[in-house]
Order: structure tokens, then C-alpha cells, then sequence
DNA sequence: CACATACTACGGAATCTTCAGTAGAGAGAC
DNA sequence: GTCTCTCTACTGAAGATTCCGTAGTATGTG
């Protein structure tokens, strides 16, 4: 597996990046938490590109920066690295943690009802 | 909240910990896929004791290291986070990203699907 | 004693994080 | 035009953390 894998920083910084689909690094910048200096930014997205997890344009002075991989690839990579290490390989163990969060509401908690009952039908009785 | 962070290889030795319940260095050795020098892995154990993350017992001359901090209780905080930084803080998403995995068997899905149902019982339906 | 096992102490390499300093390019004032 | 101000990017470097291992010491076993 690809094993993709963010450092706390780099992490802040890709999910800017995620959330508004692309970004420059002032606003990168903004949208982190602490206040840290430009050049601090910069670093990580360099950093980040080199990496191969994000590309740029230049856009009027500026650079525009993109993810160079997908939230879900990532996703998916980290999950399953949860799952491996603290939940001893059981995605229904994750699962469990995750629907004990009380702040999951029942308009929610309907959601993913209807996304299983969905994903059951597409399974077949005798599978695996 | 408490930001649990696990850097790769010491979340490889919190994983031996975790399934073990307690182990020595070489237990934990034993564990991971590379063969590293018996020093590099006591430095791991150490450096997690010294943040808190383990502690240790005397057993004849080695000493047995135990997690002081639950699995469930990491799992979460890194769930948190994937979902924050991935997923747009949605659980939602994240579940969606979950049930998508082709290797899910139907009875795991089933029972998925109860502790679903179980949990929405629980739940008034004006919650939230 | 010779050998195996286990800890301590220490050091070096690599990576991550931060930023000061420097340089270039555009915009507005004159 | 050219001077200055501002915005941006690049470089280099320092400090912190992570990662791995050598060397030395202690202790038990045959």
C-alpha cells in the first residue's frame, strides 16, 4: 500500500488545502491556528511538494497551490493504519468507537444507516 | 481535547503493546516486520515512557513495559483528527470511506449494521 | 571463566519546524 | 523614467524531535 502519511504540521496544512480545493500560502496562512510567519508556511508547502502530495501555478504574483493526492486516498491510508494498529485489524471495532461519539446525531446516524443497508444489498449472502 | 500523537515507528511499538497487553523489549522486537537492534527498540519504549504513554515492571532482569494509555482512548483522538483534517469533521464521510472497503465480508457488515441499530434505539429522535 | 541477556549512556543521522535575511517583480508617486 | 513601498518567493540555518545503533556495564548460567 501506498502508506501515505502527514506530520502533524504538514497535516494542518493539507487539510487548508482540502478544504478550500486550492490554496495561496496566505491563505494557507490564515487558516492555520497559530500565527506563524510566512516563511513558515511556505517551508511546509515546499516540503509538501517535494513530496509529491502537492503541486503549484503561479497565479498573478502569487503561487496557487493543489493537493497532488485525494482527502480519500489519504484517508483511507490512515484508517487503515488505525485500524491495523489499535483496533487489531477490525474495522468493526473502529466502527464501534466511532458510533459511540455523542455528538452524533440521529439525523446522522440515519445516514449511515441507509449507506450499509446500501453497501449490504451489494453484497452477496456468501462473500468471504 | 488530548491530542494523542504517535510518530510511525512508536505507534508500531504501541501496536505490540496493545494486542500483547504488556511485553518486553524483545516481545515488541519480535513484533515488528524489520529486524532493528535490540537498543533501537528499548529507545522507543523509553522515549514513550518518558511522554507518558507507557510505564514499566521489573520481571527477573528485563523489565515488562504496559500501555498507560487505552487503545480505544488513541483510537479516538486519531479518528478525531482524520475526520477534522479528511473528512471536513464529518463522521458521515468517514463512514462512507470505511463501508466502501472491498475486503468486508457480509458478516461483519451485519454486525455493523446492529450495532447501528443499537445505538439508534438509544437515540431520541429529537436529539440533536 | 566464557557466554548470553539486558540495561545505561551516549552520539549521530535524518526529518520536522520555524524563521531571519535576501532578492525580485509590480504598483503608485513624483 | 526612477524611486520607494509592498508583496512574494528562495535560501540558509538553527533548534527540536525521531530514529537507530555502538560501547560499556551488570547479572545470571553453564
Amino acid at each position: 500500500m501506498a502508506d501515505i502519511y502527514f506530520p502533524p504540521r504538514e497535516l494542518e496544512v493539507m487539510s487548508s488545502l482540502w478544504r478550500r480545493g486550492s490554496a495561496t500560502v496566505t491563505e494557507v496562512r490564515d487558516d492555520l491556528g497559530e500565527d506563524l510567519a510566512y516563511t513558515s508556511v511556505l517551508s511546509a508547502l515546499q516540503t509538501l511538494e517535494e513530496k509529491g502530495f502537492v503541486r503549484h501555478e503561479a497565479e498573478g504574483r502569487a503561487y496557487r497551490y493543489f493537493p497532488a493526492v485525494a482527502a480519500d486516498k489519504a484517508g483511507g491510508s490512515a484508517l487503515a493504519r488505525i485500524r491495523d494498529s489499535m483496533y487489531h485489524g477490525s474495522s468493526e471495532r473502529l466502527f464501534a468507537q466511532l458510533v459511540s461519539d455523542k455528538k452524533l446525531g440521529r439525523a446522522e446516524l440515519e445516514r449511515m444507516r441507509a449507506l450499509l443497508a446500501k453497501r449490504l444489498k451489494d453484497t452477496p449472502e456468501n462473500d468471504q
